[in-house]
RNA sequence: GGGCCCGUGGUCUAGUCUGGCUAUGACGCCGCCCUCACAUGGCGGAAAUCCCCGGUCCGAGUCCGGGCGGGCCCA
């Protein structure tokens, strides 16, 4: 052991080319299957998001995320938990409807369903395996063997399963409710399917007159077909121009109905005459002020378009000729005092580009109001990460103002498992534990429990996805497959996911989960932050802003990447995608690898008589240890990643190795001197890997397998903290001295080898023979 | 229109909850240096009115109030 073995690794610097390497030398080993209670270690269980395949490229935010959250699992794992961090493909929903009707140009309600079912499956499967395969170069620990999807038989089952629970428990009623809805796809469309355009239109002014007195109001629409179905005249309360007439009724103009003048804050003044009709339904105010002041709605506009029964002689007219008819009709009346051409801000559907128009529709809702006390508390015993996005689900529940609508018209969801009594319309719900299609499978009744008749017609309705994917905590521990499974592992450990789905993800899963289990579905909520461009906006494919991942993976490797992403991205901030800061981080790696090439050069000793310089050290990776560990109890990774770097680069390799570098060697012909130095070397440096482990698994499990060990560095444990101690002063007198001899003999002119007469503060005397030979002091 | 978050060298960032010595670190930049792990490196250096105004205090990047600016979400 007197001559320094070989380096045992040879190349400058880490190669990324090895990632691909590594990878598939842990898909062979296998290690990241869920074994439940094995080795008396107890279980973790993560309820990550199930990516949605939306398209190409991949979003590089979310990407970045998903790093982090394996970072989360691969910590735990080294915290000794056995860990469940499944993968899924979350294949539910509107995105892959549109993209399929615009890739074919067809339309969803023009197209038998089963054909129309089956081109959305072949667009799923196209993304889904590119999605999949970047997760694995992300280096993902995820049992990817048993990767589920939302849309299969086993998870629909599941999510048929608790809607007939909370149906049965009487938790779901049908209401009929506006909702947008596109009269040239006939179907109600999600907020997020809206787009708006300025257009022109006509802003039409109207005369009401008081129904007491000759004063008259004048009122401003842009929808005069609607005047059949107004309720109400609202003008701003600080409008002196209306302050006399707020609380009198006025005439509605044609229709003759008596309707009040109510002041209300959302009115814009100035827009118009300030006075706004309130109509069911012209737009969200109306909606919104309807459900306020309770008013009856009247239904002017039916699902094809068209005006109802209640426009009078306008009925069967559709709206754009309604609505010229009627502005004709109200100038020859005089009723209408001015008509002008202005540019209004239209809602649009973004498929077929009609006005949406908003009609009530008969849905179905799971009732919420009710529960909200008792979930306001069960989120008050969930742990957050960080503790401040706690407020972003208060403020959600402290909002919400009507039940959860379940229901949509679409055809790639899970199915509404009802068939209704085709003479009396009883709904029937199957027993659960099986995937129900009701608009094709037969009914599974022989005769109706009410009135006995043997026909039935199947619910055509399917859930929004929310009702799939807010169950993921249930479906990933077995709910409906292994109860002794989910027995061990319900509750999950934690759930990681982004703020921007704290509203829908976090809120529904809490919801659903208490009222199917009356527990949390997790501990503890880790809440990420969100991946915007070099400029700090979203990164929108509309807005051309966007990055996509794969040649940033290729060029710079997963681990840079990782890294990158570990200590730039707080836990819950969000954070900035710059090519250049990705390629700063990478230099660190460099810097990993040779000091593990330099430490590898040297023989392990089994032990050693420490000098006061390596107790120094070693107090130093203690401090190290415990600050990394809080920071992988906390989910956080950028405290291990920033702390480690700053340790690694600025302390050990500038300043401890610069001073042991000659004992090393051997060059004090002491082998317990040198011998120490070695061991220390060592030590620190198994001590780094292990902490590194989780946010660069590839260059640290390499740099492990080559120095340390055959086995894979994810099947270790974090190291414990030494119980070394030094006084915290002690690191900043060294740094300080040693500068203040670098710059001298720089100021000097003398090379570093150059022999130089400095004092030495008391202070360091432990460390003087290292500091004498490091900087070749005379006396 | 409502809510939340954030404003620290050219860029990113720590510190702000729990006020206290010359504000942390990185990227970039400039100069010198191939010193036997690393030039994808080392050393040194320049670079910040801690967004603005006011207040509390012996003392404010940190606490309070008001503005301005940016971002995200909801409507």
């Amino acid at each position: 052991m007197d001559t320094p073995a070989l380096p045992k690794l040879e190349a400058t610097s880490w190669n990324p080319v090895l990632e691909e390497e590594i990878r598939k030398i842990w898909e062979s080993e296998n290690d990241f299957v869920f074994q439940p209670n094995s080795n008396k270690k107890r279980n973790f269980v993560i309820d990550t998001p199930p990516p949605y395949p939306s398209g190409k490229p991949w979003h590089p935010g979310a990407l970045t995320q998903y790093s982090q959250i394996d970072m989360v699992a691969r910590s735990a794992r080294m915290r000794n938990f056995n860990v469940l961090y499944p993968v899924g493909i979350d294949r539910n929903g509107l995105p892959v409807e549109i993209a399929t009707e615009r890739k074919y140009r067809i339309q969803l309600r023009k197209t038998p369903r089963d054909e129309f079912i089956a081109l959305c499956k072949h667009a799923l499967d196209d993304i889904e395996a590119y999605m999949l395969e970047l997760l694995r170069r992300m280096g993902i620990s995820g049992d990817f063997e048993n990767r589920y999807r939302t849309d299969s038989e086993d998870y629909r089952k599941l999510t048929q399963w608790s809607f007939i629970e909370l149906w049965n428990k009487g938790l779901v009623y049908i209401a009929n409710r506006p909702n947008n809805y596109c009269t040239d796809c006939g179907t109600t469309i999600a907020d997020a399917e809206i787009e708006y355009e300025e257009l022109p239109t006509y802003l039409v002014t109207i005369r009401f007159k008081l129904k007491e007195g000759d004063e008259e109001l004048l009122v401003a629409t842009t929808r005069p077909e609607l005047l059949e179905a107004c309720q109400m005249v609202v003008v701003h309360p600080d409008d002196d121009r209306y302050k006399t007439i707020v609380g009198k009724d006025v005439v509605v103009p044609i229709f003759g109905r008596e309707v009040p003048v109510v002041a209300h804050k959302s009115v814009d003044m100035a827009f118009g005459t300030g006075a706004v009709m309130i109509c069911s339904y012209g737009d969200y105010h109306d909606v919104q002020l309807f459900r306020e002041f309770r008013l009856k709605e009247i239904v002017a506009i039916d699902i094809d378009g068209k005006m109802t029964q209640s426009a009078g002689k306008y009925a069967g007219m559709v709206i754009k000729d309604a609505r010229s008819q009627i502005i004709q009709d109200l100038q020859e009346q005089k009723i209408a005092v001015k008509v002008e051409q202005i540019q209004h801000r239209t809602p649009l559907c973004e498929r077929s580009h009609t006005a949406i128009e908003i009609i009530p529709m008969e849905e179905f809702y799971l009732k919420q109001l009710e529960f909200l006390p008792k979930l306001r508390k069960l989120a008050k015993e969930m742990v957050f990460h960080p503790e401040i996005h706690r407020q972003i689900l208060t403020n959600w529940m402290n909002s919400l103002t009507t039940d959860y609508p379940i229901s949509r018209r679409r055809y790639y969801a899970t199915e509404i498992p009802i068939w209704y009594c085709s003479k009396c319309s009883e709904p029937h719900l199957p027993k659960p534990g099986r995937y129900y299609r009701p608009w094709r499978d037969p009914a599974p009744f022989k005769k109706c429990k009410k009135c006995g008749n043997s026909k039935f017609v199947g619910e055509t309705k399917t859930f929004d996805t929310w009702m799939d994917s807010s169950i993921s905590a249930l479906y990933v521990t077995k709910r409906l497959r292994n109860m002794k499974f989910f027995r061990a592992t319900y509750p999950a450990t934690i759930r990681t996911q982004g703020k921007d789905i704290v509203r829908t993800w976090l809120y529904y899963s809490l919801l659903r989960c208490y009222l199917l289990t009356g527990k949390t579905p997790f501990k503890h909520a880790w809440i990420g932050g969100l991946g915007q461009d070099a400029q700090g906006r979203a990164m929108r494919k509309s807005l051309g802003n966007f990055v996509d991942p794969e040649p940033l993976l290729q060029k710079y490797g997963t681990d840079n990447f990782r890294f990158w992403g570990a200590s730039e991205a707080n836990l819950g901030y969000d954070f900035r995608l710059s090519e250049d800061r990705i390629a700063g981080a990478g230099k660190f790696l460099t810097k990993l690898w040779n000091t593990a090439r330099f430490i590898g050069s040297f023989p392990e000793p089994r032990s050693a008589t420490l000098t006061q310089t390596d107790k120094w050290i070693l107090a130093e990776l203690n401090k190290l240890t415990s600050e990394c560990i809080d920071g992988y109890e906390d989910f956080n990774m950028f405290v291990p990643s920033t702390k480690i770097r700053e340790f690694l680069w600025n302390i050990f390799a500038a300043h401890y190795i610069e001073m042991v570098k000659g004992r090393a060697y051997g060059d004090t012909n002491s082998e317990a001197d040198r011998d120490a130095a070695r061991y220390t070397l060592h030590r620190v440096m198994r001590s780094i890997l292990l902490l590194l482990a989780p946010i660069v698994p590839h260059v640290t499990d390499y740099v492990w397998r080559r120095l340390y060990g055959t086995t894979a560095i994810h099947l270790e444990l974090f190291p414990k903290a030494t119980g070394h101690k030094v006084a915290p002063s002690v690191t900043q007198t060294l740094i300080e001295f040693n500068m203040r001899v670098w710059k001298a003999k720089r100021d000097k002119g003398l090379a570093l080898k150059e022999p130089i007469q400095v004092d030495v503060p008391r202070k360091l005397n432990p460390y003087l023979p290292d500091l004498v030979r490091m900087h070749h002091i005379t006396s």
